[in-house]
Order: C-alpha cells, then structure tokens, then sequence
RNA sequence: GGCUCGGUAGCUCAGUGGUAGAGCGGGGGACUCAUAAGCCCUAGGUCGUAGGUUCGAAUCCUACCCGAGUCACCA
C-alpha cells in the first residue's frame, strides 16, 4: 500500500539573533523524521528563516544595516547550523524571497475577494519594543507591562486590514473534535480548545508604520505572523501551480514549539481554509529544553551553545542525546554533563564497544570474513518484528521510542555474546556455534546501522562501511531488514578507532 | 485569579480499582572478545497532605499544599 507522501516542517527562525540548541532540536527532530520516511517514499523536508518584522528591522538599524544585509549575513549561521548537525532539508526558506513575498501578497489579494479580509480601525496604547498593542488596565505605571520591557506606550489609532478569524472558530471546534489526533500531544490540543471555546476575534493583519515586512496594496506591510506561516505552502509553490504542492501538500507533520501552537493550531488553518486549502494532518508541539528545569536565556548565561556542543561531542552524540533524553513532546533538562554521560554510556559502552568487540572477534577468528548464515537464530526470531516495531514509532513520532526499541537489540547482542562466549567456541573449535554468534553480530550491527540512521546519519554510515558490504545506508527497512540478507564472505574491517570514543570529563576551568 | 498538567525508589519517569515497576546512579558477583566496556544479582519507596467512595485505591471523588504551563496582535 502505498503511502502518502511525507511533507515535513519546522518553524521559520526569527533572526533577530543567534541560534541556540532549542533551534536545532526541533531541526534535528524534523531530520530524523525525513530520514527515515526518505527510506519508504517521496519525501519533502522544509525549513527557513523568518526575516521580517519590526525586532529585525531594529536590530539591523542596531548593526548600522539594511536590514537585508543584516538577514543576508544572518541566515547563514541558521544554515551553518543545519550543516554541522547534517540536517538535510530538501528546501530554506527565507520569507524575503521574491518566490515567498509574491505569494504572500496573492495570498492577501485572494481573502479580499472571498471577503475574508476587511478594512477596519485599531486603536490601543502600543509598545514598539514588543510590537504589541496593551489594554489599558494592563498597563503598569503607564507603561508596558512586559517586566522585561517597561518602556513607554503610545496611543495609536490606525487604519488597518482584518482577517474574519472569528467566523471560523466553529469549523474549527468541530475540526478538533473530528480529528482529536490533529493536535498532539494532548496538551496542546486541550489548551487549544479552550481558547476557541472563550471566542476568537478578528485579527489585525496589517501594520502601517512598519516598513520591513512584505508590502500589501494601499500601504503598510502584512502582520509578521501571517507573512511567516505562509512559507509552508509558497516553499511547494503554491502560488505557481507548482506539482510539489499537489503531492505534499497537506503536510503531514508540522513541527512547533509549543509556544507558537495558537498561531499553527488556529489561524494557520483558518487561513488554509480561507484558501479553500486543507489544514495540516498533524501539529506537533514539542516541549522545552531547558537547564536544571529554568528556561535557557542569554541574561542567565545558561545556554548550551550548539556549535560548541558539536564540537565537543560530535554532531551525531548531540543528536542522539537530544532524541533519546525524553519523549518527544514533553519538556527536558539539558546539560553539558547529561550529554557527555549518554555518549558514554549509551553510545560508547553499548553500541560502540558492541561493535568494536564483534568486530575484533571476527577478525581474530574468521579473518575478518562474515560466515554463512545458518538459517535460524534465536535473536532473528526475538526481533522479527524490530523493523515494524520502530516503523511505528516513526509514524507515531515516538522518537525516543524508536531508540528505545532499537537498544533493545543493541542489549540483546551485548547479552549473547556473554552467553554464547566465542571465545570458548574458538578454543573448543565449535565451528558452527562460532560462526553463528558471529553472524548474529554482524547482522545485528547491520541492522543497528539501519535503524539509526535517521538518527545518527554519520555513525550508522560508518559502522555501516566497517561491514564492508560496499552498499550504502538508505534502503527501505521493509526489504534490506530481513535476517541473513548480509552475505557470506563479506569482508568486514574493524574501525581502527571506536565509534564513539570516550569522553573524559573536562577539567574545572580556571577560576576567571 | 480562571483553566490545564504534574507531585511514585537518590535521580528521570512508567504504572488509571485488585499483592508497588523500569532506566540511570549506588552496592555485590562471575568472566575476558571489547572503549576498565559488557554480563549477572541487588533498591524494600507512609505512591504530595487530609478526608471520602469501595470488599479493595498510587489508580475514583472532595478539600488543601507544592511545582510547571497557559490565559497577548510577543519567533
């Protein structure tokens, strides 16, 4: 049966600054998940950068740039940031493109024709620093009440677009309790109901004193968020007719931050409804990472920079740690610590010594050869079913469950090669059990390499190659994962150094 | 303040009516192929507090305490 095509997505990036580790987990977690619907079928992986807005035009102005120039030279740290932790997007992006901005305005033109977009008047005490406009009560002092901001309000009165949003808060009820899946995990989609059942307004969806930002007709430029959440479909080219949107869209995951649900789980469908566009099959919020429970931030010093991290653990440890920490879609603490013990332990004395001492043994006994495979194994028979097992974590974004899953025949191959000892074998001159256990081995690494290669797209080629079956990682479970597919007399060449070589602890850093 | 979700072994958590579980850490043991890795054994925790329902509750109800999130036209 075939399946539907995978479109996959993150969120565009703000670059009013740098990239933190945050970033790249929703990146990497998008990657794992392309990697391996990349294995099954036509796949699709989008990602960007969000450049418009009023924070950027000011930190440009800040820079003494255009804030083109500033956004140019910007997104290639987000670009460096894919690069390093090889997330392989099939599409960036930017929402200043022309491809982009072109559709946006397509986009404004099309809601006034439905009459979904109106001329209105907003009026409100509103703070520049924070784009927003406050109610009266909740000023403090006359001032923002952001505690972060407290900078000075001024009244505006403005002529301004509306988007009809209220007029879709009843499809969307129904929407949600039709498709209770759409909206995951569970939090996000109750938190979700309860704003639609207290009542939706019109959105304010024009900004006329704002010059940074995609131009609409009669002046002004789009609300930032509308102009952003379009990337999804004017990446596929919807507004050309492109066939990439005829076949991916709608997306089938759409990765957030829980923090931006209310913009992809409410206004996002309503606009594709707007469109006569279906809504995205899945929203996924996933949580925070966060350090000793607080939320990282730049004033506490607290942040796990992710290019230092790479480069001390190794892109692929970063990875790994982050997948296999929590589950997807909960809050979790991050430290420099947690990481370096996970490539220790999980990665290095696990997988990484399990194939370093498979190896060795063949090459001791067999030469390096890989035997003939006998036709039964215990461990083929336990693990079966493994591939499908972690297929469906995979479908249902259970990553760390597919981790989960895959360490168990990662434990089981540690455990057999303690009971079956080889070693004996040898000495005793078994031929037959030697050969079998060794064959368990190399399978079972071969295996490994598949099954965490959305994961660990380096690792598991490299352990792949040690193999020496001369074929690359990639290949549709459902087919290559059938035991006794690695042939007989393969050459197979342990790695001179381990997979994952241990980490030691840094040493204190010398007092400042 | 309203709403939501949590408070279970040192740590992270699973467990939603019927004799308290996993992983990690800690402790003990046997082995040697291996990155002093792996394997085996080992935790006896008033399941936030106080009541209630029930033959029986970590699991249902009530109140309270504690923590987090959310209630913004803020990435």
């Amino acid at each position: 049966m075939a399946e539907r095509p995978f479109y996959v997505t993150t969120p565009i990036y703000y670059v009013s600054s740098v990239p933190h580790v945050g970033h790249a987990y929703t990146s990497i977690a998008a990657d794992a998940l392309a990697r391996f619907h990349r294995t099954r079928g036509p796949t699709y992986f989008l990602t960007g950068t969000d450049e418009h807005g009023q924070k950027v035009a000011q930190a440009a102005a800040a820079a003494g740039m255009t804030p083109q120039t500033w956004t140019d030279q910007l997104v290639e740290q987000w670009k460096g940031l894919c690069r390093r932790y090889n997330v392989e997007y099939d599409d960036f992006i930017r929402t200043t493109e022309p491809r982009h901005s072109d559709a946006v305005v397509l986009f404004f033109e099309r809601l006034k024709e439905r009459g979904d977009v109106y001329l209105g008047k907003y009026e409100g005490w509103y703070c520049t620093n924070d784009e927003t406009f406050w109610l009266e009560a909740k000023l403090v002092d006359g001032r923002c009440p952001n505690p972060e901001c407290r900078r000075e309000v001024q009244w505006l009165s403005e002529d301004n677009w509306f988007f009809a949003l209220s007029k879709y808060r009843d499809r969307l009820l129904e929407y949600y309790r039709a498709n209770p899946q759409w909206v995951r995990p569970e939090r996000s989609y109750n938190e979700m109901v309860a704003t639609l059942e207290g009542g939706l307004e019109d959105l304010c969806i024009s900004r006329v004193n704002l010059e940074w930002g995609v131009p609409l007709p009669g002046g002004g430029v789009m609300y930032v968020w509308l102009d952003a959440l379009l990337n999804y479909i004017t990446a596929l080219g919807w507004a050309t007719g492109d066939e990439k949107f005829a076949t991916f869209w709608p997306a089938r995951v759409q990765l957030i931050g829980k923090e931006i649900a209310r913009f992809h789980t409410i206004i996002w469908p309503a606009m594709l409804w707007a469109l006569d566009l279906p809504a995205p099959e899945t929203v996924f919020a996933h949580g925070w990472i966060t350090i000793d429970g607080e939320k990282m931030s730049k004033s506490k010093g607290n942040v796990i920079e992710p290019f230092a991290a790479a480069e001390r653990f190794g892109a692929d440890s970063v990875r790994y740690f982050l997948m296999r920490e929590a589950p997807f879609g909960t809050d979790f603490s991050i430290s420099l610590e947690k990481i370096r013990k996970r490539h220790n332990t999980d990665l290095g004395n696990d997988l990484g010594n399990l194939a370093r001492r498979s190896l060795a043994m063949l090459e001791r006994y067999r030469g390096g050869i890989v035997p003939a495979y006998s036709g039964t194994s215990e461990i083929a028979s336990r693990f079966a079913d493994l591939p499908a097992r972690v297929a469906a974590r995979f479908e249902a974004l259970d990553l760390r469950g597919a981790l989960e899953d895959t360490w168990e025949l990662i434990a089981a191959l540690n455990r057999a090669i303690d009971d079956r000892r080889p070693w004996e074998l040898a000495k005793r001159g078994e031929d037959a059990a030697l050969d079998a256990i060794l064959y368990d081995l190399c399978e079972g690494l071969r295996w490994c390499a598949h099954l965490l290669a959305p994961f660990m797209p380096v690792k598991a080629a490299e352990m792949y190659a040690t193999l020496g079956t001369g074929d690359e990682l990639g290949g549709d479970w459902r087919t290559d994962l059938v035991w006794g597919k690695l042939a007989a007399g393969t050459r197979a060449r342990p790695a001179e150094a381990g997979l994952f070589p241990r980490i030691e602890d840094e040493p204190p850093a010398p007092a400042a």
